[in-house]
DNA sequence: GCACAACAGAGAGCACTGCTCTTGCTTTGG
DNA sequence: CCAAAGCAAGAGCAGTGCTCTCTGTTGTGC
């Protein structure tokens, strides 16, 4: 136990040559693969490519990733985290303000993101690519987002409470389920709101990265960021200045 | 001139021997590319797989389709015709009932073709996967679904008007753009929200068949019922029952 | 300090892919 | 009836993921 624990300890913090030197090329095959990813697709992604870039020969490189669909899963929590950390970041910057600011501010930096690197952004929101569907390791980072969102609006709720809505009675049951795993102090009309909300941001982010509104709308920033303060206004969220959009 | 129609009109109408085959052996291509599509998904969909299941050799496949990515295009707007017109059969079927009914029997129909199609769904709403953008030959067909829900706020209109949001000032030109373009005579501030809400449909459809929803929603159907119920709401439809969710 | 084990890379090779080109054969239209 | 066009077949090229074997190298326990 304690031997282990030593052992972790070491190849952790003051880990040997090998350990290093097998962390570096782990990052540069990551790294050249993020950039033949951004270049040309997940389809197109090629270990062997990757490896002839590094100047290695391919069986090489399965000393450090098994399979391909393993450097695919690798790359895919990377840009969970990628995202969760720009999500976050943004958050950062607004953390004094309304929660429908940080609302809106946090789906701001979810489309930048994901226009900005198109193909990341399918890898994580698109149709799952490797086999069926994403291993589990994937899971806390790809919680990241939701988290914080949930996060604003429990916040909000705390504060002030948050408008929400009636449900039917046939939700409820479903309701109380989701309110106990995701936000036990929140009500479980909002928490229902929450999720749908979720997965609706994250339909105008892909219908814009992968060019369902081309030809449709011109001005998708400012489009976007009006849906998204609807979005703000489902969930409970109000506009300081007694809301941007009202009947 | 003439020439020419008399022989379009043949080959449409009383088409030779030899036409009739090559429309059959594109069938039975497609047949077999949709089979090997559902059952392992696109990125493992094989022309020489396909050939091979048809008894045929793989050179000859290139007669019918000049490569593999024009046979997933042909699959992605055999797949946007099936979807719109499951969609439109279920419109169908409710065609005297309330706009709002509409709409939901519409939304679950979507939902429905969805999840019976994963990987056809994910060829048309998933991460686009031949190149980088769709060939505009896609855009007729892909266009019916959102046609139709237009069509359905539309009557809704015409009948008794809708309830419409107030817009932001910033955001009127690009409104006033968008309803010309695609329902002049429908009030731009409703087309803005059609828009948005047409995404966020396809949002939570997307976070179901891609599995986002996995431990997190339980009751799916339901769930899924409800939110459309709320786009509804949020387009101006109003359930006749004085609505399924308030304040 | 040294032997042994774990590791890293190289190369060959297998089965597969998309796609092209050439070669015969059949159907079709003038 | 015959040339032209359409079709299938086969060989072949370049590329892929992945496995296996074979060398060196590096780290570790005795």
């Amino acid at each position: 136990m304690l031997c282990l624990c030593g052992t972790l300890l070491r190849m952790s913090t003051a880990q040997g040559a090998r350990a290093r030197a097998r962390t570096e090329v782990t990052a540069a095959i990551k790294d050249e693969a993020r950039r033949q990813l951004a270049a040309e697709g997940a389809a197109k992604l090629s270990l062997r490519a990757v490896a002839r870039e590094l100047g290695m020969v391919s069986s090489a490189l399965y000393r450090y990733f098994p399979s391909r669909d393993e450097l695919l899963t690798a790359l895919i929590i990377d840009a969970y985290d990628s995202l969760g950390e720009a999500a976050e970041a943004a958050y950062a910057k607004v953390r004094g303000e309304s929660p429908a600011r940080q609302w809106v501010v946090v789906c701001e930096a979810v489309r930048e993101w994901g226009l900005a690197r198109p193909h990341e952004y399918a890898l994580i929101y698109g149709s799952p690519v490797p086999g069926y569907t994403a291993p589990s390791t994937t899971v806390p980072a790809a919680a990241r987002v939701g988290l914080l969102l949930i996060g604003i609006v429990r916040d909000a709720h705390q504060d002030k409470g948050v408008a929400q809505w009636k449900l039917p009675a046939e939700l409820r049951p479903e309701a109380r389920r989701m309110a106990e795993d995701l936000a036990p102090d929140l009500p479980p009309a909002v928490v229902v709101v929450l999720i749908g909300v979720w997965a609706q941001l994250f339909g105008l982010v892909n219908f814009e990265v992968f060019g369902q509104f081309n030809r449709v709308v011109e001005d998708r920033e400012t489009f976007f960021r009006h849906a998204a303060g609807q979005l703000a206004h489902h969930v409970g969220l109000v506009y300081p200045r007694s809301g941007a959009t009202e009947r």
